[in-house]
DNA sequence: CATGAATGAGCCTTCATTCAT
DNA sequence: AATGAATGAAGGCTCATTCAT
């Protein structure tokens, strides 16, 4: 939802206002996550303005305070939004099936894949979550659904025996290490991006298991 | 050294300037990275501003600009400082002897401590690096500089078997774990801390053994 | 339209802001530009900011930049209005008809008198020309206007056997000794003001004639 | 004398400060003027600053502060100069001899000359005689000097019928189209050099004969 | 005589937010 | 529901000037 919404919203944004005006206030305030979701992740947080979010969206600065309280609530929004769409798609690779070496390899790709396209928001929120109390609060919060999806995805796979513990570690190895990649950080260590994606499959392949 | 004056630049900036009037450029220029590692740390980079910085530091507005181009460079001033900062400890740590488990113990504890302590000022570095492509790049260079001390280390310690690669990801799991013990992630999703800390400990013993 | 626009602009400035909220942005602009040429004038370019001119046209300071890019390009619409106004008088004034000598001798007097109350902004004009590359570019284009606007009378009145360097030089003329009269320069060399006005008259009726 | 020394000052600001401290205070005094010159026509009163200046003329902002009240100071000064070293050339060429021709067609070379030259200080005078009253006093003294130089020149050669309103219009005329040409505003006009300045011969020729 | 570190008022500009329509 | 003109506090940065050495 994210991914397809969001990029449409943007691409008009950038020629003129052409979305159609009065809608249903669902479909505005979703318009204007999509929207500010794709400008976060492109220009950060500090780079852009709300009134900018609203004219990429087709629509008045006026209108994005009538669906959020600040520019605080937007991020919150398109986060928590993104939250869902990458667990969406871990489970959705999961039960597609195929044998232990395949889901883990499957689900490293994707989760780089995902915080590749997704860094800039991703930047944004903790760049956020570092002074604002409130919203490390929402962080974690989102944080605590990404651990319990992880638990129950290993209870159906009937494994259990690891400690929530592990879990978060592996969480925050693969997040670290996604964000690496998409930062260019691997390429300016002159690391081979290859290796370091087997050892993360490796690390997967062994929680699960 | 970034622990100690820093510290002090800020506390009398509180209450009254205390007119440091005449100094070396290099005695001013040190007091207003120290100043600026703190007030980032707390505040945030955006959550602050030059004057804040120059006032906190006992000086006017004008003088910061004296001694750096912009805020930017400050922030990149006092990012470096503290890489520095970091490893020169290590390598006290490493150096002071004791067998290979409690080298690895001490380091984590270490690597954890200095993260607690300037988690905001990482979290600034971060923010910028998002948007901001040459910041980007010193960024890079710091964690290369990181990387070769690492390297540098365990050659000493005639350990040379791991791959570089294993290093780096160990290093990102250091630091984000790092950084969620610093942010309060452990306790919001209710992990246990001992344990977590015994899982990167393991983690480092094996990579230096 | 210059004339008097803008000197209300500003007159109410100076008490209190009588609060213009909400007008069309063309209003809005042109109010700006009003009150901007007034100030202009009066302290010149480097006395005043748009903080102040805002304020004189009743607005706060962000209203400024939804209009103008920034200072440089409020003081180029403002001398852009001033020449047309000015030709507008002219033209006006030539057309009444009257003899080729009354013609002559109410133009001078016009443009003298033109010229002492926009001296300041003038300046402010010439002032920034002088460093800045593209606002002389703007600046010339504005004078070929002149020039071009001064070869239409000619022609209408059928005489063009003057070349056009001839005109030239005798706009420039017009304009340093109206610059002069408006500054007191006259009075400080003591010369007589009659004496010198007849003087222009003289080379006036000649090129039109 | 503004032509050499000043020149100089500049060449070495661009490197390194060379000059030899501890000199005479008139010595001093001049290496600022003649800096200041330089500096003011290639960047414009507000294009600099009093520390540019001084670091450019190889000393350090405080001896700026003890040879000149102010930043308006030096640039009256540097005019003052310049009036000087503009009549002391026209002199020079007058006495030369040559027939009455000759004599015109060379001073106006030399005027144009010398307006292409300072243009840039020229217009940093005006620009500030815009706005300030004690400024516009000391630019019309020094028009007063440039009136009287003109007046005794012509004495001299025996031609004394023509009135001082007619001198000073000369003035203004020749002044005006000097800068004009300095300016390039006649590139942009798409006028003919040549023919204008045959036309300025004229006059010239024609007020002193 | 000369230095140069330091000053601080103030300018230019931005942007989150409001409110009358 | 949506608009968009307007707001104004505040931030980044400059520069004329001072003064202790």
């Amino acid at each position: 939802m994210l991914a397809t919404v969001r990029m449409r919203g943007v691409r008009h944004g950038a020629s003129g206002p052409p979305r159609p005006r009065r809608g249903t206030p669902a479909a505005t305030r979703a318009r204007l996550v999509a929207t500010a979701a794709a400008v976060f992740n492109r220009s950060g947080y500090h780079g852009t303005d709300s009134n900018r979010i609203a004219r990429a969206a087709g629509y008045a600065p006026g209108t994005f305070y009538k669906h959020f309280r600040d520019k605080r609530a937007i991020l919150l929004a398109a986060y928590a939004e993104w939250v869902t769409t990458e667990w969406r798609a871990i489970e959705v690779e999961l039960r597609s099936g195929g044998g232990r070496e395949g889901v883990a390899a499957r689900i490293v790709t994707l989760v780089l894949r995902l915080h590749r396209r997704w860094r800039g928001l991703r930047a944004s929120m903790l760049s956020l979550a570092a002074t604002d109390r409130s919203v490390r609060r929402f962080y974690h919060a989102q944080r605590r659904r990404q651990l319990r999806m992880l638990h129950d995805l290993r209870r159906r796979a009937g494994r259990t025996s690891r400690a929530r513990e592990d879990d978060a570690v592996l969480l925050f190895t693969l997040e670290r290490v996604g964000d690496a990649i998409a930062n260019g950080e691997l390429r300016a260590l002159r690391l081979h991006r290859g290796r370091t994606v087997d050892l993360l499959r490796q690390l997967v392949r062994r929680q699960l298991g």
